[in-house]
DNA sequence: CACCGAATGGACCGATCGGTCCACTGATAT
DNA sequence: ATATCAGTGGACCGATCGGTCCATTCGGTG
C-alpha cells in the first residue's frame, strides 16, 4: 500500500523518524513513548498514525532502517575507499572516534531485540547492514592485496569478516564497559594481523 | 538491608530468578511482565515483591547477575584450563556450540540496555564479566607462551582482549544475522593469529 | 472560486501492567 | 500452646500508553 506523500508530508515524516531516532539514542527504546516522540517532533498523535499506519512498531522499524543506514554513512568517505594502508588507518581512527562519542549504546541492538518477535523483516535490515559492511571491508582488503601491501595468501572475505567482528565486538565491549581500550586494541590487532607475514592454513567456511 | 531467608525462601527466590531468566531468553525483556513471571514460576504477586522489594527493576537486576554468571559458567571447564593448543581448540568448539544453540539473542544485552538509565550498578555487572573473561583468556595465552607453543613477542593481555572481541563480535553478528559463519571465522582467525610468527610492533594501550 | 484529499490538532478510550494491601498459612522457638 | 514472622495468595488500584476518531486547516488543481 504505497502512500502518496506531498513534499511537506515527506518532510514531516523524516522529521518524525529523525526526532524519534535522536530521542531513542538518548533515552533508550524502552523509555520512549509515542507521546515523547510527539512532543519532541512537534507533531500530533494523528500524524504519527497518518505516516505510520501500523503504529509504533511501524515507526520503530523506520527508525531501525534509518539507524542502519547511519552506521555506514558516518564511516564515509573512508569506508568506501580503503585502497591503501594509510587510508585503512584513517578509517580506523574514524571508527574509534565514532564509537568513542557514542557510548550511550548502539541504537540498533535494543531496537532490533525489541522488534524481532513477530517481525522477520527486521532481521533483514541488520543482515543487509552486515553484508554491505563486510563486503566493503573485503573490497578494501582486496585492494591492499592487489597493491601488494599485504600477503597474497590472505583471504579477503575472511579478513573482512574478522575485521568486522573486531569492530562489532570492540564496540560492544566499549558500550558495555565504557572502556575505550577494548575497541582500540581489538581493531588495531585485527588490522595489524593483515600485515603480518605467514602462511594461513585456515579451513574454509562458506558464508551465506 | 540484608534480608533473612529460610531455605524455603531462598529456593523460591532462585526459582523466580531462573524462571524469569528462561522466560526472558525466550520472549525478550520487553515482552515479559510480572504476571508472566508469576505464572511461569507458580508464585504470587506478593512473593515477587517480597523477594524483590524494589519491584521489577530489582528482579531484572538479579536476572542480569544470574545471566552474567551463566556466561562464564557454561564455558567451563574449558575456559579455566586453556593450557595447551588442543585445549584452546576444545574451548573454541564449545563457544561455537553455545552460541549456535542460543541464536535467540544474548540475554544480557537487552537487559542491560533497559536497566542502564538510572542504575549505574548494572554496568558494574557487565564490566566485571568482561574483566573476568578477559583475564581468563589472557591467562590461557600466558600458559601457551610459557609452554613455548606461541611466539614470545605476543602480549597476553592484548591477545586476550582481541580474542574476547572476536567472540563478542562474532556472537553479535551471529545473533543479528542468524549466520554461524561470522562467529566461526572471527574466532578461528583470532586464534590462528596467535600461532603465526612475526614481530608485533603494536603501540601500547593501557586498560583500566 | 470551489473542491478534494492530504495534513494537522487533540480529546478520548481501553487494555495492560507495575505496584499496593490485606488476609491466610505454616514453621519454629520459647 | 501460642506468639511470631517468613512465606503465600490474590483482589484491587492507578497510571501509563498505544491506538481510535472526528473536526479543522492547508495546499494544489480544474
Amino acid at each position: 500500500m504505497e502512500r502518496v506523500l506531498t513534499a511537506k508530508g515527506a518532510a514531516t515524516r523524516t522529521r518524525i523518524v529523525e526526532g524519534a531516532a535522536a530521542l531513542i539514542r538518548e533515552q533508550g527504546v524502552a523509555n520512549v513513548g509515542l507521546d515523547d516522540i510527539r512532543a519532541a517532533t512537534a507533531t500530533s498523535k494523528s500524524q504519527l498514525f497518518h505516516y505510520f499506519p501500523d503504529g509504533k512498531s511501524d515507526l520503530l522499524f523506520a527508525v531501525a532502517q534509518h539507524e542502519a543506514d547511519q552506521v555506514l554513512a558516518e564511516q564515509q568517505p573512508f569506508l568506501g575507499d580503503l585502497t591503501s594502508w594509510r587510508k585503512w588507518q584513517a578509517w580506523r581512527r574514524r571508527i574509534i572516534e565514532i564509537y568513542d562519542g557514542q557510548r550511550a549504546g548502539c541504537p540498533l541492538s535494543a531496537l532490533i531485540a525489541q522488534l524481532r518477535p513477530g517481525n522477520p523483516e527486521v532481521q533483514q535490515v541488520v543482515t543487509d547492514l552486515s553484508a554491505r559492511w563486510r563486503d566493503l571491508l573485503a573490497d578494501g582488503v582486496r585492494a591492499l592485496r592487489a597493491a601488494g601491501e599485504i600477503d597474497q595468501s590472505i583471504d579477503p572475505d575472511q579478513a573482512g569478516i574478522a575485521i568486522l567482528a573486531a569492530v562489532t565486538g570492540g564496540a560492544t565491549l566499549l558500550i558495555a564497559t565504557d572502556e575505550l581500550a577494548y575497541l582500540e586494541i581489538a581493531l588495531t590487532t585485527a588490522l595489524d594481523d593483515l600485515r603480518r607475514p605467514g602462511v594461513r592454513t585456515r579451513r574454509r567456511v562458506s558464508l551465506g
